[in-house]
DNA sequence: TACGATGGATAGGCGTAGCCTATAGGAAGA
DNA sequence: TCTTCCTATAGGCTACGCCTATCCATCGTA
């Protein structure tokens, strides 16, 4: 049985001829025919009576018809619901970001993203990253934002900014006068990191590889606030990104010299996966804060 | 968009992978792989994310999954309501009858059918023969009982019985006593007969026409026991088929020797007309009454 | 009664859509 | 790195749906 065959059948209970359901369904009437033919052949029946110059519906035919109706209205139906969502900017998008990045990123992108899709509902993970690729992966999230560079083909990243690190100094440190200074001059201080698995302390503790440096760590923290604090009251040093300076600390901020000092932020979407438009609306919105 | 693409795009779906969908659908995952291509394309949106090894509805693809379902599932019900009633031997049938055959022909009729199909909504109406043909052109009923022949090749007919025609005689008429009576024996009695439209008033007319007799008519009435009233009371002679013979009336009745002296009760129906097996049912128990 | 007009069925040819097999290409696991 | 698994692509074949031409029956009309 195929879509057609219900089309023509339709057609010819409605126009009540042949003649003018083939002229209605534009195609000729032999062909309407033949396949109205051979939809009763496969129903086993007789769907209408020809009775010489007219044709009318049986008794099947009368129940047939309606049916055969739903069939070819769900069908729109279904057309019409694809036709609307898949031009539709109100579709859910799930945000999936790093700690270290969250507080800093986040608030002036929610804002805008609100301001410009207010239809579509935007939930936010805050999770690590291992989590976070994870998550891209089940499709549970639609977008990921954390520091690049991210491991595996199955991933399409987009760069949003790369910003310098920094040494957090006890303001009275000797070296918190000092406009730049390098990681070396740092293997000395005793170091306030963020906890295994923040991917910033990966980061932190690579650049002091690059420098030959092994950090003594004396604390651990899964925020960089607290780290922060503690640094302010004399307990060592830390290197943060640029985001996480805040203003009023008791901490003196130097920025680290070394040439890759930094860290890139980045959008991580799963390759190959389809976006809607909420979705590349998020990521435009993003990456237009590039730097 | 066609109902195996859809059928395709369900067992993807279901089965969550190409290769699988296009085994448990018995085609080549290449033709699998095309059809919902296509489908796709005339939807113009991606319904599967294709992330190299598996496979995952988009957001589009899990609105239209239940869509596409409805269809199908409507479909096959439309289908097993055809299989159903395609042999459902209950449904209605309209029998019209002539006046002049209705009260004799179809009180066992009625119980017979009854008791064989009591599923089945049985109506009857009684006209005359013009009405009947019309009704079954029109197809408000779908058997008619009436005096052959009928003409038109758009009927088909079948006979139930043939009849001889009787005169009914006052029990005191000087021909009553005889065993078999001549419609020229007639040609100077008083005539009652049926009132213009009723067949069998044509039938006796044209009977008498081959007699070279034109009868003079005193009385007319719808129905037979009138004029056989009529006729013990001394009125007249009148011609009566052999069914309408009622025993204990005051007149006498005796054969008409002629040779066309007869009628002939069949079934008609509208040529090219599919019969359920209700109607067939009813047919079967007419021409199994034939004598 | 004969005629043309109308409507459906039939016949035969054509183009394409869907199916197949073979194979390429890419990701995952050993 | 090799193998395996999965989907996409390519090319060929068949069948199905469409077409035109024609037939046949019915209906209206001269």
């Amino acid at each position: 049985m195929e879509l057609h065959q219900l089309r023509y059948f339709c057609a010819v209970a409605t126009a009540g001829s042949f003649s003018r359901a083939a002229e209605q369904s534009h195609v000729s009437q032999p062909s309407l025919s033949q396949q109205v033919r051979k939809l009763e052949d496969e129903l086993g029946a007789r769907l209408f009576d020809r009775l010489g110059r007219s044709v009318r519906l049986t008794e099947l035919g009368k129940a047939f018809l309606p049916r055969a109706r739903t069939v070819l209205r769900e069908l729109e139906a279904a057309k019409g619901d694809v036709e609307q969502k898949k031009d539709f900017a109100g579709g859910p998008v799930a945000v999936g970001i790093i700690p270290t990045v969250a507080p800093y990123l986040l608030p002036p992108l929610l804002e805008s993203f609100t301001k410009k899709f207010p239809q579509s509902r935007l939930t936010v993970v805050e999770e690590i990253t291992p989590v976070l690729l994870e998550r891209l992966r089940a499709g549970t999230i639609d977008v990921a934002i954390l520091a690049l560079p991210v491991r595996g083909h199955e991933f399409e990243t987009t760069a949003i900014l790369t910003e310098p690190l920094f040494a957090a100094l006890p303001r009275k440190h000797v070296l918190a006068r000092r406009g730049t200074i390098s990681l070396r001059d740092l293997r000395k201080e005793p170091f306030l990191l963020l906890r295994d698995g923040h991917c910033f302390r990966d980061t932190a503790v690579a650049a002091c590889d690059r420098a030959r440096l092994s950090p003594q760590v004396v604390f651990e923290s899964g925020q960089f606030s607290s780290l922060l604090s503690l640094v302010g009251a004399g307990m060592g040093v830390s290197i943060v990104p640029e985001m996480a300076i805040e203003k009023g600390a008791a901490c003196k901020y130097v920025r680290i010299s070394d040439p890759e000092a930094n860290r890139t932020v980045g959008a991580v979407v799963l390759r190959g996966r389809s976006l809607s438009r909420a979705h590349t609306g998020f990521l435009g919105l993003l990456v237009g804060k590039r730097k």
